[in-house]
DNA sequence: TTCATATTGATAATTATTATCAATAAAGTA
DNA sequence: TACTTTATTGATAATAATTATCAATATGAA
């Protein structure tokens, strides 16, 4: 069953593989793996809350993840890579504070923080690129 | 200049319209105004910075405001529709807050609700399909 | 074994957006 | 004005991530 496969896969990785990271990570061990059953499946394991999956902005590709738990994340701009943000904030607070107009119902939230990682400053450094996006 | 066609048509609307209402809404009035013109427009206006524009997340189109300040947004993950959020907290201290791996340098962040919108939530409960997605 | 159900792989379809490129328009210059 | 250069546009092809389709295979129950 891929599904186990799909999982495990997942786990495998230390921070947010993509769908194509996963399906690759599959295929170099088992040669036959759909990219649509990958997709499927950790569809199915994010339905089933074995696994995160991170809000894609901005027409980027969904990534996964080994955490379960709601945690905000940053975004590289120039490369697309996710990281673990670590910060502390009242989300209750939060949900109590906002003011919608009558009869929006609001069932969570999502804190993104974008910026450059420290690879792409790296690279922006070595080719003389800053400020150039992508 | 269809620059400043597309910038009215951006103010006509209301509220945060996507790519393709305003090149409908254009449409209506000069008919012979092409797509690739609106969104060309459209990113040379947001670069400008004569208009917003909102974060698309998760395979959503991207959605335009005639605000250029930055502020929280709540989308409807029924209709897709984009709400304001009228809710303070302190962006700075949210910023000296984060801490990220070294070398990740945060330029910005978003935040963003979801939920269902008033009019989806009458559909539901006419439809009796709560709990449905699309 | 037999019948029903679920999962898979291959591939087509979808959707939003960007790239290409020739045609037109606008602006600058002699 | 006439000519030249640059910018903008429209039509359409290309892209990229994801979902839909559907026959083939696998699984499970009776």
């Amino acid at each position: 069953m891929q599904k186990e496969l799909t999982y495990d896969a997942v786990l495998r990785f230390h921070g947010h593989p993509s769908a194509d990271d996963v399906y690759r990570e599959i295929s170099s061990r088992y040669k036959s793996i759909s990219k649509a059953t990958v997709y499927r499946n950790l569809a199915a394991l994010y339905e089933d809350g074995k696994i995160g999956r991170v809000i894609s902005t901005d027409g980027r590709e969904a990534h996964f993840d080994h955490r379960t738990d709601k945690h905000p994340h940053a975004v590289c701009i120039s490369c697309g890579n996710v990281f673990d943000v670590d910060v502390s904030y009242d989300k209750d607070a939060l949900s109590r504070a906002v003011c919608m107009e009558d009869g929006f119902v609001i069932t969570s939230h999502e804190l993104i923080f974008e910026g450059i990682c420290k690879d792409c400053r790296k690279k922006e450094k070595e080719n003389g690129t800053e400020g150039i996006k992508n």
